[in-house]
Parts: C-alpha cells; structure tokens; sequence
DNA sequence: TTATTTTACTAAATCGTTTTAGGAACGAAA
DNA sequence: TTTCGTTCCTAAAACGATTTAGTAAAATAA
C-alpha cells in the first residue's frame, strides 16, 4: 500500500513551502501574490502525481466535514428512501455528503446517533425526531449546531422544520370520504405523541365531528407493526362492523389494512372505502388503486438542504427567526374513494 | 457556542499530561501503568465535564474513521433501501456508521464517489460497481483498500464478493414456467453487460433453448426505464402476441409490466404467466399476487459486512484469496405463474 | 541615495488526538 | 554506596492540512 503523497510532499519536491501549495490548491494564489509560473508548475506536478486532499486533515483544521447527518425514521420505508435520494441528490450538488442514521423512532437510538455525528462534527442534521427529544434538540439549538426538523416538530422549541400541514391533509381526506357518502369511517394510525400522527389524528376528529359522525379509532404501536397491525385491525374490524370507510395515518398502515380486507373479503370501495396518508408505488397498480395523501417528497428535500445550508452558511444563527415551512400536500384521488 | 473541551483542558485542568489522559480514555490504564486513583480522578471528571472525543482529530492520527461506504445503484429503490437498513444495523453492532452514494448505475458518478469517499478516508467500501468499472476496482485493489462488491461482480478481477447464483436462479424460474405449461416466454431485461444481468440473460437462455422453446428478448436502458419501459413493452408485446409469459429481470421492470398488461387488458395468469426478478411489496398483495424471486437481502448484508471487516480487520489483505459468496434464492411461487 | 511599497514567498502555530521513547522517584539488592 | 527494577507518569513528534504573521528582494518614489 503506498503511502499517500502529501502537501509536504508536493512542498519538499518542489522546493518550496507547504503555505505556497496550500494556498494554489485553494485557489488563493492569485489573492496571496503567488506567481503564474509557480502556479502552473504546482497545479502541474499535483495533476500529474494525481494529489488529492486528506479531507478528515482539511477537516480538522478548518472545522468543516461537508457531511450532512440524515436521522430518519428508518431508510427500509419507502416515504424515507425517497427522501434520502431526494436529500442526497440536492446535497451533492452543493458540495455534501450524506450519513444517515435510521431511528426507528426510538428515543434513545436518535440520542445515540445524534451524538455520534456531533463527534464526528457533521455540519449539520437532518432529523425527523422520535417522541420526548425537546432536551435534546434544545441542546443542539443551544450549541449553535444546524440542524432543521423534519415530518414532525417539537412544540415547546422553536427550530426549523419542513412539513406538512397535517391536520389539513388529514381533514381534507376525510372530508373527501365524507363527500362519497361514507358515513362511518375508521381512523387507523400509530400510538404516537409526536406532531405529525398528533395533527392527522386531530383532522380526522375535526372532520367526523364537524359532520356529526362517529369517531372510530385504532392505535397501534409503531415497534410492533409488524406483528400485530394485521390482528389488530381485524378485530378492529370485527367490533365495528359498521365502518364503511378507513382513513390509514401512513401508508405501512394502510398495507396492513389491505391484507386484512382481503382476509375478510370486503371489497374496496364498495364495502368500505380507504384512503392512506402518503403515496406507495402500490397504491397506483392495486385493484382498485388506492387514493392517496401525497406528500411532495421533492420539494422538501430541497426545502430541507436549503434551510439546513443557510444556517451552516451564516454562523449567526441565534439572529434567525425560525422557519417553518409547511409544504401543500395533494390527494391523489384514486378508485379505492369512490 | 461554547468551545468544545479537549483532551489538553483535561490534562491543564487535573495538572497532569495529554498522554496519560489519552490512556485513560483509551482504557489503556493498566497497561501503560497508570495508578488507580488518577485513573478515578480523571474518569470522574471527563464524566462531570461530558468530555466526548473529536473522531475528526482521532482518525486523523489512528487511520481509522470507523466509517463505511455503501455505493449502491440507488437508494430509493425498495430492494437497495432494504440492502441499506440491514447492512447499517449489522455495521452499527459492530461500531461501524456507514456514509451511503447512490450512484445511478452510472461510471462516471461511481468513480466520483469512490474518490471523494476515499479522500475522507473510510475504512472501507460495499460497491455494487456499475459497468466498465474494471479499472477503478483493480486500483482499490492494487491500493489494498478493503472493499466488497456487491449484487455484480468484475470478470477480470479478483475480489470479495457477496451475490446470487442469478444463472441459476433465473434458470429455474423459467423452468417454473415452463412447468405450468408456458410456451413463449419472454423476457424483458436492462441493456447491460453486468454480470448479474448477464447471468439472468444465460439462465432464461438456457431454460428455453434445453426446452427447444424460442426466446423473446427485450432490453431496455436503465437510464430510460422510467421514459420509456411501458411504451417498449407494450410494442414488444404487440409484436409478439404469441407470447403467454414474462419474466423480468428486475422488479421495477415487472412494475412497468404489469402496468402495460392492465393495459392491453391482459389477464394474469390465463392470458400472461409472470415472474419477476427480486421480490416487492406489491407481489403478496397484487392480484393475483406476483411469483418472484427473492433474494436474501439479510443474509447477504450480513455476510458483505462480515466480509468487509475481515479485510479492514487483517491488514495482510495481499495474503488472502477472495472470497466469492453466493447465497441461495429462493422462488416466492404466487398465483402470477400459475 | 534612502525610504517606501509591492511582489513573492515562508516559518511556525494550530486543529485534537495517539504513541514512542524515556525519565524521575523510590525501594531493594549487591 | 552504587546499581538495578519498578512504578507512574510525561515531552514531544506525528497525522496532514490551513492560516497568521511575517520577511527578503525588487521596484518605485522621494
């Protein structure tokens, strides 16, 4: 393994100072009054030895690493790869990387990861925040270390965030269901405190209660939908016989829920109608396609690397007000509504 | 933003050297023949103060950053976003975090990415290498960098490999076909010369000639596939109306497959048997669900990691012979092949 | 001629660790 | 009293860059 050449190296070679070829290979030649010839001579023997920089050195010098941390919920989702293909593809282009962390929504988990990349001085985080990390983030925000939220916020601290208006969204899907004649329409989503499942929970009841209908509602833990969203939402199923619509929080939910209406052999739409918050390759082939609340995954990535790089780019944070910005989401109104 | 304490504040603060505080931390105590009481005294208080290491400082100095690079072809792509996941956890467990790039299947990107992770010094590299990459994967090699390929490998040179008998398996899931009385069967592939394309062109090649059936073979361009799949498929289909079966060599192209038979207003299986290359969410709830074959994303995550410490972890690399693994598939047999 | 400015470069400190090589203090052995 | 071993600790170099604060020499101005 040969060793790598260094600006030492390049120094030594050249019989010049390692300052003089710091300052070409940054482009400072010009401004520090360094001479055309002696630029050509090292920007030439650097190309032809095939130099390249030791980043983690640059990095600690200067205190900058270009890595973005991505801590999402886990990047096996599809609603979460694509944000990561999104976020990585926009980060590239103005000069990032990305390491990403998945959560799996679990406190203690994102607490690990968040102080794993703070020691590996990432510039800045991406974080879609497990329930009961106000420390946490409240840490972060104190340390001047970027960061922005994501799908979900903190109520009792004021940071960036790129969302939803989830309560909208939710009402209006509803109120779509309401609209096709549904009388009573189940409400499936997650045993969860956190801002997103708190705000589409909220529109469901908004909806329901502003048409005087009844509210049916399932909670299920996120840790075990694997294992039980099937017989949960069977029995669910079973003690409400009535329903004739279900409105599922995310889309894993809402697969779970297709299995089991195939389970009981109910047609969609006609026994009961559906709708799932967020978009699924699936849910555009399924019979009948599913309607979907779509999020434009696209548009917040990029609002995300904009909002995280305007705050590694300018150090005086603490001037900045806080942004939220709050996407418009649509519904893709699918046959599974009718 | 308070400055971060260093080891140097520690050593000021109890009036003792960096060294010894160094080994401490390491838990290099006994060794080095440090007493017990200064190594409480110092233990305590690194604790009192939340003292955490600059990784940045640390790699710089040790070599090692304790950090792997995953390039795969895209990771918002169900079957390389659940390649992702298990390969993070099984890297996390062994205090490895991994730094991912999704290279679009495209040379130049993957070069790039290799170079810039290589600049940031990781310990090492899971590549699915898009093609014509022979080069680049003998200079890795030849610059006894650990690194492991993944999904195809590169005829020319020797290396770690974790992958799938695609010949095989692709074999048998025409001969599936052919089982349930399919006649013309076609298949609907990438334009590439990767070799795990490469095999599953032999494998379908080799089922339908020892069958002495004839082959029907569409390619297309993965940069394409989005544009214009359908569109190829459905004339593909139009020009061969006596085919009753298709095989596809990715998921995603089956997607597009089973778009053009709503289409044409196809019937799955009667008018069309179908099977697809890699399993998808879609195939257990598609009706009529979708035969896929399945490739053992855990196993085979576990055993790229395990492949890739083994290197990081031996630096004698020269002296060990590369390691091919080829993990079994299995066929998901659904009602699509009927 | 001398003073000043400009041009073209560089020595050395620094970022925060790890690690090599060694040193001081003390007791025991010769 | 010298010598030798222990025990416990440290000075300083190193990793590979950036950057501050210069300086020497040449050109220009006075």
């Amino acid at each position: 393994m040969a060793k790598k050449v260094s600006i030492k190296d390049i120094a030594a070679q050249l019989n010049i100072s390692t300052t003089t070829v710091s300052f070409i290979l940054n482009g400072k030649g010009k401004e520090k009054g360094i001479s055309d010839v002696l630029t050509e001579r090292v920007l030439k023997y650097v190309k032809e030895i095939g130099y390249t920089t030791n980043q983690l050195a640059k990095s600690l010098r200067t205190g900058k690493t270009n890595i973005i941390s991505l801590l999402i919920e886990n990047i096996d989702d599809p609603f979460f790869s694509s944000v990561a293909g999104y976020v990585e593809a926009e980060a590239n282009q103005r000069g990032y990387k990305i390491i990403y962390g998945s959560t799996k929504n679990e406190t203690d988990k994102t607490r690990e990861l968040i102080n794993l990349f703070k020691d590996r001085h990432v510039d800045g985080f991406i974080i879609t925040p497990a329930e009961d990390m106000e420390v946490d983030i409240m840490k972060l925000k104190d340390e001047g270390i970027p960061f922005v939220l994501f799908d979900r916020y903190c109520e009792s601290v004021q940071t960036d965030y790129v969302g939803m208006d989830n309560f909208e969204s939710s009402r209006k899907a509803v109120d779509h269901l309401i609209s096709q004649n549904h009388k009573n329409i189940g409400f499936v989503t997650l045993n969860s405190d956190q801002s997103q499942m708190f705000d589409r929970l909220r529109g469901y009841e908004a909806a329901v209660s502003s048409h005087k209908l009844e509210a049916f509602i399932k909670k299920i833990d996120y840790s075990k939908v694997h294992q039980i969203a099937v017989k949960e939402i069977t029995a669910f199923m079973n003690e409400n016989p009535q329903i004739d619509a279900l409105f599922f929080a995310t889309s894993y939910l809402a697969l779970k829920g297709l299995e089991v209406l195939n389970n009981l052999n109910l047609s969609i739409p006609d026994d009961v109608g559906l709708i799932a918050f967020d978009d699924h390759e699936i849910f555009k082939l399924y019979k009948p396609t599913i309607t979907a609340v779509t999020q434009p995954v696209a548009e917040m990535s990029k609002q995300l690397i904009n909002l995280l790089l305007k705050q590694i780019d300018n150090d005086d944070i603490s001037l900045q007000q806080p942004k939220h910005i709050i996407v418009p989401s649509v519904i893709n109104i699918r046959k599974s509504s009718a």
